[in-house]
Parts: structure tokens; sequence; C-alpha cells
DNA sequence: GCAGTGACTAGTA
DNA sequence: ATACTAGCCACTG
């Protein structure tokens, strides 16, 4: 974490607004913060987040709709097992369709 | 300040 | 469809 005032709540911000049964891109994320080009740094901030702050960090996943590699691989499967419970499905490829679970804010 | 790192992405083959 | 590459940029030591 970051000792002054960082771009992460921004991203914290986005993240806590995506709906339930939603998910959403790094890049979407980033975007959607004002931050264009700093998909990395979602990953990162997300990686940072207290357990206590009640952050849905599980619904951000990579533009292939697929859960990203990390360097604890428990909280892939975590991860995907938190979104199911929310009714997104995932493919027999790993993947979700991004067409039919991605947040659009818009609506 | 410099080099390494990473829960990324778009492009190319 | 997968595999590899270059670009990306804040954080860390």
């Amino acid at each position: 974490m970051s000792s002054k005032h960082s771009n992460w709540a921004l991203i914290y911000t986005v993240v806590e607004s995506i709906p339930y049964g939603r998910v959403a891109t790094y890049g979407q994320v980033a975007h959607l913060a004002g931050l264009p080009g700093h998909a990395r740094q979602v990953g990162y901030a997300l990686h940072a987040t207290p357990d206590d702050l009640e952050i849905p960090w599980h619904r951000v996943i990579n533009s292939r709709g697929e859960v990203s590699a990390r360097s604890e691989p428990m909280f892939e499967s975590i991860q995907q097992q938190l979104l199911e419970s929310e009714g997104v499905l995932f493919a027999a490829t790993g993947r979700v369709n991004l067409k039919r679970f991605r947040w659009n804010p818009d609506e």
C-alpha cells in the first residue's frame, strides 16, 4: 500500500460498483476509474486489497474472460467458485462468456 | 534514479 | 483455437 493517497481508491470504487452476478475486465475497471492503460495496476491493487474491505475482487477477470493466474493458485479456484455462486457460468475451457456476463455501466 | 516485477492487453504468427 | 511479443506503468528494493 502506498504511503500517500493513490489511485487505488478510485479502482476500489469502480470494483465496488460491479453488480452481483456480473464481471468486469482489468482494462475496463482502469478505464472507468479514469486511468486508461493502468490495467496492470488494477490487478496489483486488488492483490493488495485487505480482506476486511468488502470489495468484490472476484468479479474482475482478464480480457479473455478467464481468471488470471497468480502466485497463489489456490485463489483461482476460490474466485471461480465465488462467481459460480453468483450465477456466472464457466465454460469447460474455464472461460466466462464476456458477451453475456460483462458489466455494462450504461444499463 | 534505475532495474525488476506483475491478478494486463492488443497485435501478430 | 493457442503461443509469443512488445507495450504498458505504478510499485518496490
